[in-house]
DNA sequence: TTAAAACCGGACGGTTCGGTCTCTTTTTGA
DNA sequence: TCAAAAAGAGACCGAACCGTCCGGTTTTAA
């Protein structure tokens, strides 16, 4: 591996908890220079501009994110208990999420909504792919008779990551992780009345 | 009314579809000018900074919101359809939400999680009073014999609120109020279950 | 070992930021 | 009507913004 593609990685990591934390406005070149220990030279020669660090970072999330679902999925055997844990993977949002700063999705959707439309067109495209996983999870569970064939899975893939998503909001602003375990509790309880 | 009143207020008003679309970090003050047709003179005779401008929309976002869910409520009679009345203020979350930019209770617990701690407080307050409020009609529903006293109002309330801006994030996200209707529906479905 | 390539430091530039201040214009109340 | 007060215009300020560029140092491959 080259230097410059360490010293590539390094930034995009740095950054990625800086924009997540602070946003993309919120967040200055100046500030990943004190977070990385590198300068301006060092932080242009690998990227053409500040967008371009944004979106490999956002990008970057979307790994770490992927890599704590996969181990999260790895012991569970039902459509039921995968997707309680991959909501768990929030369990503890206020003070130790998978990436400093809260659900880069949930971030970078709210701050790209108007501004910033490169970034957004990610967002939604990892927004796709996330609700897609989860409703192929309950299709599968409907096929080997897990579930009830009446349960629509498009719609109740989109209230569980709802239902979670709005709950990362709510505890990270009240600094109170009982709206994600009031959150999981519920997705239990949803997924129960769907039991066959 | 005095005129610099009625020159606040209009400050104030247009200020908030600017925060609330852009966020507190992408207005500018030139932003607030070409909204408004004033000038910087006329924007610090009534405001002492940015942030007062800021918190001051703010409020007026909330009085915003407070007067839509009122409208709402007004021909409510149950508990439930005045929930699900609450939840349909925003059917229309991607073109035509109360206020332009989507929720600013939202969008404003996101971009004030780290920074900007004063605004953060405010959000916090009507966070507590929105959900206290939603609480309210819950406990009031199971003494008037409507719910089951099983339902627990707390995680109930906090559950639906959550649902519903998870599902104002997906809507806007995605350009497509779908996410808010399974949210809405999901919510009746909910209710539903707890009626005695 | 050595020349070329890659890497990075940091001064610099043009722009925009939030905010101040002075001066003119408009509103106000008597 | 008219003087005092309020309102507003806009030049100006220092700081921070993103991005450029050149020169020196370190890696790299032969």
């Amino acid at each position: 591996m080259r230097k410059g593609e360490k010293t590539k990685l390094h930034i995009i990591q740095k950054s990625a908890e800086l924009f997540n934390q602070n946003g993309y406005t919120g967040t200055s070149m100046q500030d990943i220079m004190d977070a990385t220990g590198l300068t301006k030279g060092a932080l242009y020669r690998g990227f053409s501009s500040k967008d371009e660090i944004a979106i490999e970072a956002f990008k970057y999330a979307g790994e770490v994110l992927h890599a704590h679902f996969a181990a999260a999925l790895e012991k569970q055997e039902t459509a039921t208990t995968k997707l309680v844990a991959m909501a768990k993977v929030y369990s503890d949002a206020v003070h130790n999420p998978p990436l400093q700063g809260g659900c880069p999705l949930l971030n970078t959707a709210i701050e790209s909504d108007h501004s910033f439309p490169v970034l957004r067109d990610y967002a939604v495209a990892a927004y796709q792919e996330t609700i897609s996983f989860m409703q192929g999870l309950l299709e599968e569970g409907i096929a080997l008779g897990e579930f009830r064939s009446a349960m629509d899975a498009e719609s109740v893939a989109s209230v569980i990551f709802s239902s979670i998503e709005g709950a990362i909001m709510a505890s990270r602003l009240t600094r109170d992780n009982k709206h994600v375990h009031f959150a999981i509790k519920h997705i239990e309880q949803l997924l129960q009345t769907y039991k066959s």
